[in-house]
DNA sequence: CTGTTAGCGCTTTCAC
DNA sequence: GTGAAAGCGCTAACAG
């Protein structure tokens, strides 16, 4: 394996030309470069990045922690921030929380071990509660969960916002007995849960919230319970893709049909939403805006330590399907 | 930023100490350990990975380049992977090709600077062609595609058997006239084909193989052309999960009743394909152990560079659902 | 613009 | 079992 002294010996320079030339900072005469370029070709030669990081200090690492990689939002995101990152140069260290704090914290720690540049992270609420941007050796930009006084940058989706057109295009149908399963662990699911409860004040109608572990299995559970009680709702809200399967799911099993016996309607547009009939309504999120800002917030913050906090929030997309259609009267 | 000498100062010890107590290899006694462990808490020491690689010559980090993340079996053997490497004290780099050589030489080119112990990857057909694991500096497995020739260590599905299986399954329930829309870029989309391929001709049966890039929209597509086609297949084989969602879109789009038209099976147990009506049946693969085996395949390797190149092939289960029942007489 | 040189923080001989 | 000292390969001052 060549090292820089080899390449400098090749190309007849020091090794700091070689490294100028590498670095592509400082200013090089064509000709070194030339031969330097040469030299690094026929030898070979790649830059030790253990070495290049122990003594520059610098990583070109980001993180990026998300709650749940099963969850197709958060493999859309990670997507995005791949690509764009990727294209400038940094590397990502993609961990999978699991929504579990214990988790959540030891990659924490090793993106702290690692010396990353910046951190982008979908917190559990346990951690968002304490939240400090400032407990971190390293910027911070929260994507998809953060509430108002949260002390750091974030991109969100305006989730109170979405819940409650979400819940108003159900009333709009007709729909009156309206339950909502939300994810119990995100402020997300909380805030998603919010709009919902705001717009059925706004109608004077009676709430039935159920806080629940955000996968499909406990949604699927609780749905079935739900579905199968004395006064079964006459449409269910889904906080996201997870929990819009689980209660998928229920519903046929509980032999019912939607939406002549139960309405349904979520959040995320997953592939498979216009596919089972008659078409689940939702409202899509713009995945890819998200990692995006998310990475150039991450960008800003790295150049500048210092600057004021900064929020970006995106709007959801209702898309109507069939599994909303109006009541018969 | 407490540093190696202050911990040493701090326990009264000489660096070698401090070093030997973190690494956990040499001999030390009682009596120094704890006090270097006392000084690393009160000073919350964090080790600098970067001078420990520079100098150890080790990285303890793993590459996993997958190709296509949005596809659920890879974000599946992800979490598979990285919950075993995790456990074993070593990091994942998660990178996803795409199904693009480019970017995958990109990812494997990145792989070698980064100086990892070894790399877990499921080429494109074009790299593995061509593929030779003494062409990279560092150990590879290959996960979900390679071919009986191929000159590396890998766990795969028995695909061949699988499809032959499936396809035998939908002759069985009386279909005839079968297409396969299989994945070109890989070749476990092959593999797959061929299995078709044999058990068509088995039963002296013409056969309808379409090869197309193992994307939903791609998939879609193709499949609303042949339902639209002058003879229309009766039943219709996806490769993939992927594949199997754009041929549900279609069938769903042509307006026609799956099983009652046209019989769909595929592969890859994605949580809708029990939710669709009426259910699709299709060969469900262990990924948890396929994960779990490529590690293994992948530590053993790093521990023995010499070994004899290894193989794993797993067993895809038929799980029937209603997409497939018997054709009417 | 280019070369010399001093480390970055750690692990690993090599003595004791 | 422990310490002193020599680098791992590179970049960043600092001179020239």
């Amino acid at each position: 394996m060549a090292r820089i002294v080899d390449v400098a010996r090749e190309a007849g320079v020091s090794v700091a030309s070689v490294s100028r030339v590498l670095s592509g900072q400082d200013k090089v005469s064509e000709e070194t470069r030339a031969r330097v370029l040469a030299a690094v070709k026929a030898l070979d030669y790649r830059p030790d990045l253990a070495a290049r990081r122990l003594r520059s200090r610098r990583t070109d690492m980001i993180g990026l922690i998300v709650s749940d990689i099963r969850n197709p939002f958060f493999t859309d995101i990670s997507r995005a921030v791949e690509d764009m990152a990727y294209e400038r140069g940094l590397r990502v260290i993609l961990c999978n929380a699991d929504e579990d704090p214990a988790k959540e914290a030891f990659y924490l720690d090793l993106m702290r071990n690692e010396n990353v540049s910046g951190v982008i992270l979908s917190p559990t609420l346990t951690l968002l509660e304490r939240f400090n941007a400032a407990d971190y050796g390293f910027p911070v930009v929260l994507v998809d969960r953060c509430e108002r006084d949260t002390d750091a940058d974030a991109v969100t989706l305006d989730n109170f916002d979405a819940a409650r057109r979400l819940t108003e295009h159900l009333l709009e149908r007709g729909y009156r007995h309206i339950a909502c399963l939300y994810g119990e662990a995100s402020a997300t699911g909380r805030q998603r849960h919010e709009g919902y409860e705001v717009a059925m004040l706004r109608a004077g109608l009676s709430r039935t919230g159920i806080a629940l572990r955000p996968a499909a299995a406990d949604a699927r559970a609780r749905a079935l319970h739900l579905l199968g009680s004395a006064e079964p709702p006459d449409a269910i809200i889904a906080s996201n893709g997870l929990v819009l399967l689980g209660v998928a799911e229920a519903v046929r099993e509980s032999g019912l049909v939607c939406p002549r016996d139960v309405a349904v309607a979520g959040f995320d547009d997953l592939p498979w939403a216009r596919l089972v009939e008659p078409g689940f309504t939702v409202i899509a999120q713009p995945t890819y805006d998200i990692g995006h800002a998310a990475i150039e917030l991450l960008l800003a913050r790295i150049a500048q330590p210092a600057q004021t906090q900064r929020r970006v929030m995106l709007r959801g997309e209702l898309v109507e399907r069939g599994s909303t259609v109006a009541r018969a009267a």
